[in-house]
DNA sequence: GTACTGTTTGGAAGCGCTTGCAGTTGTGAG
DNA sequence: CTCACAACTGCAAGCGCTTCCAAACAGTAC
């Protein structure tokens, strides 16, 4: 294997100001870049990772932890993140901890510890005293999207606040009888979200003089396909039916608008529904929602930690709030008088 | 920084004889191996993962590089590779490549260069020449998932058998006047897919003496979004109109059906329709399907590059073909008599 | 011309492990 | 009791870079 000796050798430089003139960092005359730029690419040489990382103690590589990578918004992070790496010439690993305990472990006693990466990136994560603990102890800057996490910088929406904003769009329109399709917490790794946002629709509920029923808060587990069931019961079951219905996530209100229409309800005449996320599919399905730019979020969160790890500074923790906007399509409307 | 030379020191064994026990490879005595072992955890030490990369040549790190993040089958793939690997003790780097043709560019003419991976899984791509070279230069196993990868070896499932049997599924139905929806080739970076497909729709058709109606076929990119759009002029424009869809992946099935219940047609009363993947969302929407086990072929890819790792041997270029199976839901069935 | 500052350069000491080699010890066979 | 052989262990030489340091070299001001 040709290494960097054997540029210094063809372009008659020593192997430090070659070291230097291919990294860009440091002193170095432009004839004598020229000249190790030149040898390089004749030879075919490009720097090894791990030699360069283990002298410079710098791997240019971000560890991305997210609970699974189907769901939208993980999705989403990953994309936004991985372009603003890619930009940056750092690597991303990504670390899918899945349902897995068992991988979820390995994860933070054994990958993220090795000192593989220079920062890392938790998605909708709650960590464990314990997972902070080592986390902070490798010493690297650590930012959290979308789930608390003490002692480190996030990035969040305000979810109490947007519940609120897409509740008050349905009572805006008139409606009264709301429900509202929450997350099972059980199912999701951030715990705090689903209480969260279900907090927001209660707070403008009463605030509006609405009821909150109990019979009209169902629940799922984020996806689709758990919606489409839960929603099912909600709209199928009860004497009365609600009007419309907040979903706690795009996914979520694709999945009651499925069950909606399994029932010959039209969407909006017969119930409106608004969900939060700006997921791909709401152009298509018409949904209004609340986006929040998970792509920016992710990108965001990438530039957070450039900017830490190039200034040497620890990061100190601070949480940024990302700004979201409402969005209206077609799946919200007045109430038809005679439901409402 | 604690380091290998602590565990020595405080276990009262050599440097070798430490990183020997904590690797577990050469010959260790049981005592020493729990002497090493019991220092290193008192002391929290985890082996430098860049140093025992640049020492032993082996990064324990699968590069996989995507066109896309969100479509379905990429996730999966990315999912079944993903917990592969975690369970394996290796790192997986995403190379989300993306529309941009610079990040394209870079991941195979840096990223991948740099040695920082021991393979690289490439998901539907096709690549040139020279990006063939360049990754066959590094000398590491590749392999390909549904791309035509000459050289490498591939996974991938017999795209024009699956869509002869859709199409002779909805044939065996009854149905004569089927539309295909396929994909654009231009969006997709595996150039060949779509029409291999197409081309297994039009034997089929052929070979049941069907005609194969040039305005019948339609064109998306692969996204519900995409086929959203194209059916509704499938599905508006024509004066006469299929009683049966074959769309080249589930998101285009999804697409259809949502288009086709916009015009007040019934699944699959009035319209059966049939995709290929085993979508998330087939459950939920009732949607026949070829599933093709997006995440097995992910972990495949995985069990075949770690082979031919730990074997030391190249591996040699093999295409293995992946199984399918339909998947009968409640969106295809006999066409109505009146429309037939 | 000299003294001084700032830029370029090369030498060489690591970064923190792995592993070939040789030495040590323990075992069973002869 | 000796010898051959296997199982263990430690020494030390790297792996291929980065970067500190000091030396060499301008360039400027006197």
């Amino acid at each position: 294997m040709t290494g960097i000796k054997d540029v210094a050798e063809r372009s008659g430089l020593s192997v430090a100001t070659v070291s230097r003139a291919l990294s860009g960092k440091g002193n170095v005359s432009p004839a004598s870049r020229e000249r190790a730029r030149a040898a390089a690419a004749e030879l075919g040489f490009v720097l090894s990772y791990h030699a360069s990382s283990l002298a410079s103690g710098r791997t240019h590589n971000v560890g991305l932890v997210v609970p699974s990578v189907h769901r939208w918004f993980y999705s989403a992070v990953i994309e936004g993140a991985s372009a603003a790496l890619l930009s940056a010439g750092y690597d991303l690993t990504l670390y899918n901890i899945g349902e897995d305990p068992q991988h979820r472990h390995s994860v933070f006693n054994d990958f993220l510890l090795r000192k593989r990466v220079d920062a890392v990136i938790a998605v909708s994560l709650e960590l464990s005293e314990d997972e902070m603990q080592q986390l902070l102890a490798v010493h690297r800057p650590i930012v959290g999207i979308g789930g608390p996490l003490p002692g480190a910088s996030t990035i969040r929406i305000d979810d109490s606040a947007i519940a609120q904003q897409a509740t008050n769009h349905l009572i805006g329109l008139g409606h009264t009888k709301i429900a509202h399709m929450t997350g099972e917490e059980a199912y999701d790794q951030d715990f705090q979200l689903p209480g969260t946002r279900r907090g927001g629709f209660e707070k403008a509920m009463n605030d509006a003089d609405c009821q909150v029923r109990p019979e009209w808060i169902a629940s799922a587990d984020f996806t689709i396909e758990g919606a489409y069931a839960a929603a099912r019961q909600l709209l199928g079951g009860a004497p009365e039916r609600p009007t419309a219905v907040f979903a706690a996530s795009d996914e979520m209100a694709i999945g009651t608008i499925l069950a909606a229409r399994d029932f010959g309800l039209r969407i909006p005449e017969d119930l409106s529904v608004i969900g939060i996320d700006g997921h791909d599919l709401g152009k298509v399905m018409g949904l209004t929602t609340i986006d929040q730019d998970a792509k920016g979020q992710g990108a965001l969160a990438v530039r957070t930690l450039l900017g830490a790890i190039n200034n040497g500074l620890d990061l100190v923790p601070a949480d940024t709030e990302h700004p979201t906007k409402l969005v209206v399509r077609s799946s919200t409307a007045v109430p038809r008088s005679d439901a409402a």
